[in-house]
DNA sequence: TAATTTTGTTTAATCGATTAAACAAGGACC
DNA sequence: GGTCCTTGTTTAATCGATTAAACAAAATTA
């Protein structure tokens, strides 16, 4: 690249001190500076096309302005559309944001946090892992700023925004056996992460609630290494017992798309012969032949309060926010008897 | 956030300058320092938890280590997916991805490069909207290590990697072609963009090469503000034309998911009233009832090769790579007559 | 007129690293 | 014993900003 034009470089040509430089720039001492003066900088700098070093400043000032986020796989359309919202948001208040993947590893979790706090970032953003609590204390005792989104830990009093997922399992569950349908299935994750363990209490709770026994072979928790080859398990062993399901639910919209794609090879009828029910909204959800009943989380609002909790932290705050959203089912066909 | 510890606060406690200190943790003259010495320094950068305050680092040394990402939109599937293959290529040689998303709009684009720039990225991956020549002139003239991704301009001399769009388009028109298939419509953008129009230029020419007079009515070119309503009535139409179309291809995901939407509400039946193919794969267009047959973008190698140009350009490479890979197209049930 | 305030600007320290160059002490060589 | 290497370490400049404090000159007040 060329060299870098600077402060000094317009100091020089117009004859002061960067020190002037950086206070007619940065609009500081307003009624000190004499306004020729003030003029001729500001002339100068675009004239040789000045740019901020912000690594500069940020040296000088302590902040980056840069939030990082980090997810299990940017390229789910969860991620990438909460990301989106986020990055919007961020940019009104004249953030960057970094991100970063970590596959539900957490050997890489623990690398993305090291390295972007290496890079100084002023708080982050965390869909976090399994077993991330030793990660997550590991920060509040850093006095990190950052906010939990989508997954949390109930043991742990951090900021978080996400749904309540027991409540939108259940809401689900009560929508399918309010439509007839009683021997419902649901794939799920094996995990130890509490909004997808709250998804399972809110299945399981609904169906006791509604004189439905809960049947355990009725919940599959699949692994995220073999997603694919599970979901497609799972479903056969579901529909091959004595008595198969008339409904399923999916615990996430990855699960989901596999499932639907087993389903459709299946030529299996839906509504008719199984009902499906997905948590998340994608596109793909929406083109099956029956369109699924979803749980639709707002996303628009969890991204935009999780930036606005996080900058008010960055900003100093010690205020502790814990947000369970609802989440809006949607129904649509693939619940509904023609 | 707590007082951070820097190289200092380890020198003054091993007793050692902070020189010394930097030179042992960065592995450098390493036959010279006392094997003690190193020891115990690293023993106490463990102790004390130190992070190196890469700001500081890059500030001296000129390299962030970052690389942004300017796309459209990031929660477009295209766009997430390849910045997913960014990520772990730019991971993979320690490099950190910040990413913008400028919605086709020249000024939002322009205030991200500015805005990556003032953070001193050590080079750029962007997939640039219309009229963005003059942006990328600047960002050669200034030169800055860069590279076109999907999008670029044939008559700048830049490093890009996207697909051949002419020859996928054209392939797929003579695919459906053969299929039988004779009234074939096409919804595309209304955009100066060179890949969009290297696609309409594909889908022309191979009719007109197959004996097939071009029908511009059967070119519907959209805006990118409206789209779903646009789309919408495109489809309406082209079907509505006393010589309706019995093919239909659309010129990227976005356009294909709403065309899906409109056309599973209109019942049609596809690939026996309407055949369909689309640029881009994605999981909507893999669950749509008759999934689709698409130009599928070597996205994963795209991604490879543009983060592999770009660090060897920043590396001071100045050899111009010019990459048109082949797309492949996937022949499915929307174009296959039972 | 002297003291004080205001206006306009500069000086210089600082952020936390990196790194060329200097330096000191010990060993090898003639 | 003097010269020259080696080895091991420190000094100090530097990256490009920010900003408290100092300073000088002009204007106001007493």
């Amino acid at each position: 690249m060329n060299r870098k034009i600077c402060l000094k470089d317009i100091a020089e040509k117009v004859g002061v001190s960067t020190a002037l430089v950086s206070y007619v720039l940065n609009n500081k001492k307003e009624g000190r500076i004499k306004k020729s003066v003030a003029e001729k900088i500001r002339e100068v700098a675009t004239e040789l096309n000045y740019r901020t070093n912000q690594i500069a400043k940020s040296l000088k000032t302590n902040r980056t302005y840069t939030i990082g986020l980090i997810v299990s796989d940017i390229s789910n359309p969860f991620s990438s559309n909460l990301a989106r919202i986020i990055e919007d948001e961020a940019d009104k208040n004249n953030y960057t944001v970094i991100f970063g993947s970590f596959d539900e590893s957490l050997q890489r979790s623990d690398k993305l946090i090291d390295t972007f706090l290496n890079r100084q970032v002023d708080g982050l953003i965390i869909a976090p892992g399994e077993n991330a609590t030793s990660q997550v204390l590991l920060l509040m005792q850093q006095k990190v700023p950052f906010v939990l989104v989508d997954r949390y830990f109930p043991d742990i009093r951090t900021n978080y925004v996400a749904i309540d997922n027991y409540s939108a399992a259940y809401g689900a569950v009560e929508h399918l056996i309010g439509s007839g349908f009683k021997r419902i299935g649901m794939i799920s994750f094996e995990t130890g992460l509490f909004n997808i363990k709250e998804r399972d209490r809110g299945y399981i709770a609904a169906q006791e609630k509604n004189g439905i026994e809960y049947n355990e072979e009725c919940l599959i928790k699949i692994s995220n290494e073999n997603l694919p080859a599970d979901v497609e398990r799972a479903i056969n062993t579901m529909l091959q017992k004595e008595q198969p399901i008339d409904a399923l639910m999916f615990a996430t919209n990855a699960i989901a798309t596999h499932g639907l794609k087993h389903i459709k090879n299946l030529h299996i009828k839906v509504p008719e012969q199984l009902a499906l029910v997905s948590f998340d909204k994608t596109d793909a959800l929406d083109l099956f032949y029956a369109p699924l009943t979803c749980i639709d989380q707002p996303l628009a609002e969890m991204g935009r309060i999780a930036t606005k909790i996080l900058l008010d932290a960055i900003e100093g705050s010690d205020a502790i926010t814990q947000l369970n959203l609802p989440a809006e089912l949607l129904i649509r066909s693939s619940t509904m008897h023609q």
